[in-house]
RNA sequence: GGUAUCGUGGCCGAGUGGUCAGGCAGAGGUCUGCAAAACCUCGUACAGCGGUUCGACUCCGCUCGAUACCUCCA
């Protein structure tokens, strides 16, 4: 089940072409360095594509690039934005993309986010934006006025519906657009460019059947997904920002110039807020993934680390809001720290601590996990589950059967996240011998960390013990030398180790096992 | 003004017509030389007012409030 922004409602996920699917989410416009808002998509859509690739279908996964460039103001006599930038800091417009569009990969990088099949530029794709332009003019929905060619919104209206994603009634925008200095050309205000001659000051631009000029602001989304996944294509996704007019316009020009609406599920991620505002560029609230990273904002009370940002993300549903504090993120950094702490005493839990449930007989339905998977996706290849997700027998089997239904609810991950704790909670409850877990079971819940926590969550360890041999060498030589401490009952000795030590940001921890550390 | 979404305990944040989200913080306890970690217990939270219902935080209506979009924004 997802939800359809089209429809507003949830509906069954079914591809066009199963087993594969295409997706396609509206990336950056490298003008400026990533920033928590940029997080969100690249989380909220790497979580969709992780799930429909566990579930078996062979995605492929649009994201573009736009290095075109949208206007800076409302003026159609405006400045691009890449052209601004370039001109303040005296770069070729290329550069600037360039220079943005590598942090912005470092960045999802260091989220976890994985890279989608194909990164398209807009720039690179200047002669599909031109076709399609041309099959609109042909079809009678644009009109070229000046060099500039515009879409003929009240035209498209008397026949589609202009409007249906967003529920919005042509009537009113008609009556409620801001009258606006320098759109003359424009037949009505509600139309939109798909192409604008250059000013002389436009350093961007290319030639074509119309002018000097450069693509209008909806263009390329429309031109590369129709290259890359066809006239028709399963998912559409980007932020709640840009379903109108970016995405609503979209619609229209790929339903005139391919003669069919292009998209069957619409997906929108909600806005990060601070304060209660949405966190945005334009409003100058934003903190950037760096400044984040490095905890150098006056907003930040200390660094967050990638996988914090990426955890925080996840921890609410992708079309609930979601709010930014310290708080929040320091509460976020101790749970993901938890649960990976957890996740640490699993891969210890040894054979020897296992204590079978009395009498209990572990017959399970030797029914595959495949045909169950085929519920709601393609056959699972190498499915490792040996029971029954849709008649779960133990608790453990329960909350594996539970993240899955969470996940096919909407990729709803605090759910899954939820449930993860609830493994937690055992976990350590075995660990302190205070529960008893089946071999089975066991390993089953090594399957639910790793299949949810680090293959769909995408979150992965952050920890640098054991990195460097020197230093776990001279770790062990301290630690037993406190231990000679403990054992003659020096606590003063051992003590003072302890916190020197903590100065150096190492937690030691005395267990029954023995003494652990870790890097804070 | 139009359109849409939302209002959950100190904070963040799920969910549902009739046991329970979960995390963080807080209180008490167990364990431990002390810490830390861990475990157990604890808060009668669902903006307000009506209505439907045997029963509503959950459905409907109204009121109040918030946010987003209508101009670039993830």
């Amino acid at each position: 089940m997802i939800y359809n922004t089209l429809t507003r409602s949830k509906e069954i996920f079914q591809p066009l072409n199963p087993p594969f699917v295409g997706m396609y989410v509206c990336g950056p416009t490298v003008y400026g360095d990533p920033h928590l808002g940029h997080a969100r998509p690249a989380i909220t859509f790497d979580l969709v594509f992780r799930w429909l690739q566990h579930l078996g279908y062979k995605v492929r996964y649009v994201r573009n690039i736009t290095d075109v460039g949208h206007l800076e103001n409302d003026e159609d006599e405006g400045e691009d934005k890449i052209e601004k930038k370039a001109r303040i800091e005296q770069l070729e417009p290329m550069e600037v993309a360039q220079f943005y569009s590598d942090r912005y990969f470092i960045f999802m990088d260091a989220l976890n986010v994985k890279r989608p099949s194909i990164e398209p530029r807009a720039s690179g794709h200047i002669i599909e934006q031109i076709g399609m332009i041309g099959k609109i003019l042909n079809a009678g929905y644009a009109y070229e006025v000046n060099g500039s060619v515009y879409f003929d919104v009240i035209k498209y209206n008397e026949k589609y519906r202009y409007g249906k994603l967003s529920g919005r009634i042509l009537e009113d925008l008609v009556s409620n657009t801001r009258v606006l200095e320098g759109q003359d050309e424009k037949h009505n205000s509600v139309d939109f460019a798909l192409w604008k001659k250059a000013q002389p000051e436009h350093i961007m631009r290319w030639p074509s059947p119309w002018s000097e000029g450069f693509p209008g602001w909806h263009l390329e989304c429309s031109a590369m997904s129709t290259k890359y996944l066809g006239e028709q294509f399963d998912i559409h996704g980007g932020g709640l920002d840009l379903l109108f007019p970016h995405h609503e316009s979209e619609i229209a020009q790929s339903r005139i110039a391919n003669g069919k609406d292009a998209v069957r599920y619409w997906l929108h991620n909600n806005m990060i807020t601070i304060e209660g505002q949405k966190m945005g560029k334009s409003l100058g609230n934003f903190i950037t993934l760096d400044e984040f990273f490095t905890g150098h904002h006056k907003d930040l009370k200390q660094a967050y680390s990638p996988m914090t940002i990426r955890f925080f993300i996840l921890q609410a549903h992708y079309r609930s809001t979601l709010d930014f504090s310290n708080e929040a993120l320091q509460a976020a950094e101790k749970g993901l720290k938890k649960l990976m702490a957890a996740y640490e005493r699993l891969l210890k839990l040894v054979p020897e601590d296992i204590v079978a449930l009395t009498g209990k007989v572990q017959v399970r339905s030797q029914q595959s996990a495949v045909s169950n998977h085929q519920a709601s996706g393609p056959a699972k290849a190498g499915s490792t589950l040996r029971f029954d997700i849709q008649h779960p027998a133990s608790s453990i089997q329960h909350l594996y059967a539970n993240c899955y239904t969470a996940m096919n609810d909407d990729f709803n991950s605090p759910v899954v996240i939820a449930n993860l704790f609830e493994g937690v909670r055992i976990i350590n409850s075995v660990q302190d011998k205070k529960e008893t877990i089946t071999a089975e079971d066991l390993e089953i819940l090594k399957t639910l960390f790793s299949t949810f926590l680090f293959e769909i969550l995408g979150l992965k360890e952050e920890t640098t013990t054991g990195q460097d041999q020197l230093v776990d060498g001279l770790m062990h030589t301290i630690l037993s030398l406190r231990e000679r401490a403990r054992i003659n009952r020096d606590w003063p000795a051992s003590d003072t180790i302890r916190t020197d030590l903590e100065k150096l940001h190492i937690l030691v921890k005395d267990t029954k096992d023995g003494p652990t550390w870790g890097v804070q």
